[in-house]
DNA sequence: CTGGGTCTTGACGTTCACGTAAGGCCTTCT
DNA sequence: AGAAGGCCTTACGTGAACGTCAAGACCCAG
């Protein structure tokens, strides 16, 4: 029993992605334009189905881990050819092996960033204990504006 | 018995570190035009000291988990307070709280990236197995150009 | 003392990933 | 009928993180 059957046919516009995954629609008819996507339309309207809704997640994923968007839509586009083009499915594979030993390594790099912070965390904590102890669990809006730092960009305001 | 005494001051040029970290000199001197990096100088020259290294080896692991620089500076800047400020640092330790969520959000998403890829490398070896034996195990560049995608920026050449 | 190499400071250019109007089409509510 | 609201395209603007000259200062070898 094929997926379709068993699945409404259920269709997004753009605003209810956005709204779901948290991005704009410009983001979106970027992705477009950048050929990572393409919805059907309905006249003029974009009509995104599940299988559009599920690039998009692992477009907004791969932008997590620091893949620009010409990357992910090499990945992207594996899921469309699948066969075919011998010599183009190989230099994808050359290119993911390079990619997972990147993200592995970025995954490590976390690990150790994670540990800087935590310590620093630790440090932070015990000093606080003494000197502030009302201010320790706060969100960071529930603070304070930042100091500005040299070279700051400047911002009106 | 301090650092200092243990380890021969020793100090290097920008265009050491750019080497050893694989980096630019336009990069070291926007870092500290940005007030993440501030190295001695002699005369005009910049001098690096094996503290200056240790912030630009944070800088660049922080740049590889997706931190932008001026996270990267507040993160940094830890280390020179240290102490005072208690709701400087109670910001601090509120941010870093987040940054740490979102660290193991991000490693998740890896994880999953990884995942994809790998089922995508495992599919396409078995393909190319049956159709091109000959293409596997190949670094990326002694395979072919790649096809130009839609949205590709124009670049002359 | 001329050339080469390495450093410096500007200052403008570039790429990426969008943001932000400006203006038009369509449907729906009042 | 007309105003509101959602979607569209086109086009120019923006912030981050540098790249890329240009024009000097400094030092050393020949």
């Amino acid at each position: 029993m094929p997926a379709e059957l068993r699945r409404p046919a259920r269709t997004f516009t753009i605003r209810q992605l956005c709204q779901e995954f948290g991005c704009t629609p410009r983001a979106l008819r970027f992705y477009e334009d950048k050929g990572l996507i393409f919805p059907e339309r309905d006249g003029m309207n974009r009509v995104y189905s599940y299988k559009d809704r599920a690039r998009l997640q692992l477009i907004l994923r791969g932008k997590r881990v620091g893949l620009a968007l010409s990357e992910i839509g090499e990945i992207l586009d594996l899921y469309e050819l699948g066969d075919g083009c011998a010599t183009q499915n190989a230099i994808s594979l050359a290119k993911f092996r390079e990619r997972i030993r990147a993200l592995e390594s970025q995954r490590r790099d976390i690990d150790m960033a994670v540990d800087v912070l935590q310590e620093a965390c630790t440090r932070l904590e015990s000093q606080l204990k003494q000197t502030r102890p009302d201010l320790l669990e706060q969100p960071v809006e529930a603070i304070r504006p930042r100091r500005p730092r040299p070279g700051e960009m400047r911002r009106a305001g």
